[in-house]
DNA sequence: TTTATTGTTCCGATATATGGAACATCGTAT
DNA sequence: ATACGATGTTCCATATATCGGAACAATAAA
């Protein structure tokens, strides 16, 4: 994995600022990441002359807000992105909770908008974050539905009981098109999830989550037609496209 | 501007994929950007290799989606845009016109986060993009109360006519803590903003944007009470705080 | 004050990026 | 089918940008 280069080294600079809560030191980032104190520094300088880092006040380094605009240009320019928005808005008030769209990127399940609940207590995942597969409600839908498009790691079940209910599993969210991940992944939540296809390929999980408490006084039946009707109306918008990516305008008349 | 070195020339890529709407070509990127196609090919790998660029279907490259978590990690570090972001949303639903933040980031303006309102026609900021200072309403508020923020460029008047007209249009605006910009960024918008302080520092502007011709069907004081109360509550809540950022909670619980 | 740690600059050695050229691949037009 | 142009990819000798130790400056801690 140690490819040394300087794109290399410059990346993984900006993955551990991006990682540490504050800002760091050039001598702290030399230390986590094997770089002598003279490079990191020439690294962070070129960096920031582009606005990729910064440096606060105190003169440590934070990420830069050329970041910000590059990372929402990715969200920018996903159609699923934006025929989901939304939906998921619209879902997450009728609801009251956090629904969010997860999808694979790179072999990798990421959560790729959310539109929060109303709750007092109420889900609040991270736009950009990854998810684990076997114990998420969107993780569930790709391992059944497409596990190529996940990277092969950690998917072999411990031993071949498991592997036999693993499997029991995921034919019953084949049969409901839909999975549930209660307690599974965070205690206390609870979610369902919902394909949005293209055809046969699976493009990404449209998800519902609540705290599991909350759930108990719901018709979970109601929420789980909810979802995939939500779900649903993502695939059938974006099949609706002609699917050239759609630019977005700056001021945009929303149909909805 | 052209010191040439590995990071700037990869950043320069990685910033003219952001530009364009599609996937680049090697040969593309080349010309545009004047570097040979063995060291755009060299670029895209290293760049690739850390999930900041990703080859289409088509084997054409765009920006990846590690930007996005990166993106995204700059905007949850950022306490004023946590503390203003549920009063952005409240105020959004409650006039049901688009509200967002914006403030000064390396001595540009930049929209920090937004909350569109509801309308058929609505203004739909993109979170991240850079605003200009002279003729947008959070650009007076900063020129008015902190131009130390903002980079001296082209902030010099043409004439000694429009000099002094400007001058008195700041001054009324230190005077009512408060601008206006009605169509003279984008014709048919009108945008007011009120600031967001530490102490004398000014943080931000709140900005309430809406089509000029709803702005006439509508009490334009009121209109301006809210904005200066949501951009006061802001102030109060980032005050309270003992400013030692945050950290933010996968499940936060949320006082509204 | 001293001491320790950090940020910054300098510079020779060397590893690394460079970019031209050749090759492979594809799509298009002849 | 063939020729053509453009593109993505690989190779390699060369030049140069990166490396990293060391010395220095600027802090903060003792």
């Amino acid at each position: 994995m140690d490819q040394t280069g300087t794109i290399e080294k410059a990346t993984d600079v900006l993955f551990h600022l991006h990682r540490q809560a504050a800002g760091c030191g050039i001598s702290e980032i030399g230390r986590a990441l094997d770089i002598p104190k003279s490079s990191v520094h020439r690294l962070l300088a070129a960096l920031a002359s582009r606005g990729l880092v910064e440096k606060d006040e105190a003169g440590r380094y934070r990420p830069g807000i050329a970041l910000l605009a590059l990372g929402l240009g990715v969200l920018e320019r996903e159609p699923i992105v934006q025929v989901a928005r939304p939906i998921l808005e619209r879902l997450a008030v009728t609801l009251g909770e956090t629904c969010f769209l997860v999808a694979a990127r790179a072999g990798r399940l990421r959560v790729l908008e959310k539109a929060e609940g109303t709750g007092f207590l109420r889900a609040a995942p991270q736009v950009g974050a990854e998810v684990p597969h076997q114990v998420t409600a969107a993780g569930k839908l790709y391992l059944a539905l497409a596990p190529e498009s996940l990277s092969a790691t950690d998917n072999a079940p411990q031993s071949r009981a498991e592997g036999i209910a693993v499997e029991r599993a995921l034919r019953q969210v084949r049969e409901q098109d839909l999975a549930w991940n209660r307690d599974e992944w965070i205690a206390g939540l609870s979610v369902v999830a919902a394909p949005v296809r293209m055809g046969e390929r699976l493009l990404g999980a449209l998800a519902l989550a609540l705290p599991s408490a909350a759930l108990a006084e719901r018709d979970g039946g109601e929420l789980e037609q909810q979802v995939k009707a939500a779900a649903a109306k993502t695939s059938d918008r974006l099949n609706g496209l002609g699917l050239p990516h759609s630019s977005v305008d700056p001021l945009p008349i929303d149909p909805r």
